[in-house]
DNA sequence: ATAATAGTTCAAAATATTTTGAACTATTTA
DNA sequence: TAAATAGTTCAAAATATTTTGAACTATTAT
């Protein structure tokens, strides 16, 4: 059961998640992508352990700006535009 | 001499300013305001201190997300817009 | 000149986020 | 079956952000 977020609180997660370089850096990588990459790919490609990219993975993930589909042993990435589009395109709207 | 900045560290300035639910708060309260208004009113509305508040205008002006002008003794604060438009909206080409 | 008011600055304390390494699960390969 | 691989989880350590109160500047009011 995960819990329903006003509006507010899914903008503010969603910024927390680009407010990083790190994640900005995946972010980045993925856009270069057509294809969905594994998350070690990623990884490696930019320079981080694989403890630290579960944690970032998990967080743009949470926020909605990743997708994420497990194959056997490895999950599989791809960019989401979507959800920004909603949260962020009527951010001043909404708030 | 204000550091130059590159598109990301600009995005990443915007996007921490706005992950933060004290500074939403302010935001919103200036969008009621067709005029600018003084810190210490916004401060009292939403119930901060003066030393956070001046943080976190801090924060906003040098994200570029408000405006501020000086008057006498206060500050006048009011919405900016358009650094947002600038920087959000070409976010994922920029990326 | 003295008081009061609006806001800033500073350093310390309180919180929150991020990184790290070890131990773990699940899957694949030898 | 045993070893290797991809990723997760956990707690501790390292960093970064936010709050607090005292001291400060500058302006206005008595």
């Amino acid at each position: 059961m995960t819990k329903q977020l006003s509006k507010n609180e899914q903008a503010i997660l969603i910024f927390k998640a680009l407010a990083d370089p790190v994640r900005l850096e995946i972010l980045h990588y993925l856009k270069q992508c057509d294809h969905d990459v594994s998350c070690g790919e990623v990884g490696q490609a930019i320079g981080i352990s694989k403890t630290s990219g579960s944690y970032h993975f998990k967080l743009l993930q949470t926020a909605g700006l990743i997708t994420a589909r497990k194959e056997s042993r490895e999950k599989y990435v791809a960019l989401d535009q979507s959800t920004f589009e909603q949260v962020v395109g009527h951010f001043w709207d909404n708030l």
